[in-house]
RNA sequence: GCUCUGGUAGUGUAGUCCGGCCAAUCAUAUUGCCCUCUCGAGGCAAUGACCGGGGUUCAAAUCCCCGCCGGAGCACCA
């Protein structure tokens, strides 16, 4: 099997699909898949050179490692000797018909007068595209097919064209004459021995262009599987690269990686791990009819994943602040509920604490607070009660996180609805980047920064 | 316009090829209850679907016909 990608920019989730997909049969049937960068445009869709090793570092992490990596820009010989054989067998010719031109007569079923011409003049011509003595839409090679195909799409494609923009790979900058995807594609897959494709129906018609080389050159067609367009819910922003691409240009994203796009880069500084996007990806299937990712279903994996071995903290958002009297001068909430002997944690009590304005008592009402005790509001100061965890239990008093107003670390939390101020206990200094935590109540995060007198974490999920 | 292709609960999916075991599976979502010193996790329950109309048949999500509604291609993009 293959990944072709088109390396013109980083991953979003939708091109996560390929390798999920692609990368899951392979482990499944024990199977050989390797990562050909379809990079044959230099110009529409020109090459970021930093999106090969983007694209690959993507593919790690969603936990796949191809066996092979190749790029079709490297190739570019290999695609004219196939061009050659393929004129011998009278299966091409050159044509100079402008596009519109060819367009007319191609849609009315008829013939160029090049089609019919003698194979020397056509290798001769093709020769002269492969020297760049052509510029671009002089000349290009067509694949002889059937002009009276019911399908207009398949009748007699373009193979090669002329690109007058250099290729961005220092390697490949000298080719001026290029082979069109469903040639190189083609060519590529009999090459390396691809047994099965699985790729977007925007290429459904492709297996069918493609037909007719192989049967020139007597190969057989590997399986094709296509599957269908895919959209995600939560993200305002397409996916689209392009998009992505004016957005980060404009600065209205910071990024990539902003929380806001719909790109992997941006799922990793979640702290979402690749597998759990993997999980959502594969139970989409591969329909052909388009498709909505609940992105709550990449939640759900990734909760499932790293709930178990994530610490708890507090982390109190808009702080109000709310005198204490009495009590203890620590609270011990433990480390993580389900494993006492991860410990607990010690976070100081001292003056007054910070309440989530929400979890603030009424004059008169009670509170727990969590992993230290029972308050109850006395004219806007909480006085410790002394009661015992029953009156909890029984239901009338509510259980709330809360830090201390000295004591405690200032974070920054990055959400996709824009930063949200807040202050955490103590103990989180303690933590690193790509550390995980769960702020009780309030969600998942990974620590992004640590650095300066600000601690950013990126919000993961609920 | 021409050519493909598809339509099962909010979302995704199983079942469709080879009609009956489908008063339709599983996951996610939502809601309620239990449990819990988190609104997380866990447990239980509820909600909710075969695009429509004909036909064939003892029997149709499944086969046939006609509609309706999507998506894709018809590029010297991938």
């Amino acid at each position: 099997m293959r990944l072709a990608p088109n390396p013109n920019g980083p991953w979003h989730l939708g091109n996560a699909r390929m390798p999920a997909v692609i990368g899951s049969y392979k482990e499944m049937y024990d199977g050989w898949m390797c990562c050909r960068f379809d990079d044959t445009d230099p110009e529409t869709k020109r090459p970021d050179l930093d999106a090969y090793d983007g694209i690959l570092d993507a593919i790690d992490y969603l936990g796949f490692e191809p066996d092979e990596v190749v790029r079709a820009s490297d190739r570019v010989e290999t695609y004219y000797e196939h061009a050659r054989n393929l004129i011998d067998e009278g299966g091409a010719y050159a044509c100079s018909c402008p596009q519109g031109e060819f367009s007319d007569l191609k849609n009315g079923g008829e013939s160029c007068p090049h089609r019919d011409q003698d194979p020397e003049t056509i290798h001769e011509e093709f020769d002269r595209m492969v020297a760049g003595e052509y510029d671009s839409g002089e000349m290009v090679l067509r694949v002889r097919t059937d002009i009276e195909h019911k399908n207009p799409a398949l009748r007699d494609w373009v193979a090669f064209r002329m690109v007058d923009t250099p290729h961005p790979r220092e390697a490949a900058a000298e080719y001026r004459c290029w082979p069109m995807l469903d040639f190189q594609s083609a060519v590529d897959d009999h090459l390396f021995e691809v047994t099965h494709i699985i790729r977007g129906i925007d290429l459904q018609d492709s297996a069918k262009r493609q037909g007719f080389l192989y049967d020139y050159f007597g190969w057989e067609y590997p399986e094709v599987t296509h599957w269908g367009r895919i959209e995600v819910d939560e993200y305002d922003v397409p996916l689209s690269t392009s998009s992505i691409k004016e957005l980060v240009a404009e600065g209205e994203l910071d990024g990539w990686d902003d929380p806001r796009a719909p790109t992997l880069a941006s799922l990793e500084r979640r702290g979402i791990r690749g597998d759990a996007v993997v999980e959502a990806m594969t139970e989409l299937g591969v329909s052909t009819s388009s498709a909505d990712l609940a992105m709550s279903s990449v939640y759900s994996a990734n909760r499932e994943r790293v709930d178990d071995g994530t610490d708890r903290a507090f982390l109190v958002r808009d702080g109000e602040r709310v005198p204490v009297e009495g009590g203890p001068d620590e609270g011990h909430p433990p480390v993580h509920p389900e494993h006492e002997d991860r410990g607990t944690r010690d976070v100081p009590l001292g003056e007054a604490v910070l309440l989530e304005p929400a979890d603030v008592p009424a004059d008169g009402e009670r509170v727990w607070l969590k992993g230290w005790g029972p308050v109850r509001n006395e004219d806007g100061t909480l006085v410790y009660t002394d009661e015992s965890i029953d009156v909890v239990r029984e239901g009338d008093v509510d259980v709330v996180h809360w830090v201390d107003a000295g004591e405690n670390v200032p974070v920054r939390m990055r959400t996709m609805d824009g930063d949200i101020a807040g202050h955490a206990e103590r103990g989180v200094a303690g933590y690193d980047v790509d550390d995980l935590l769960q702020f009780e109540r309030v969600g998942f995060v990974r620590v992004d920064s640590t650095e300066g007198d600000e601690f950013v974490v990126y919000f993961t999920h609920r």
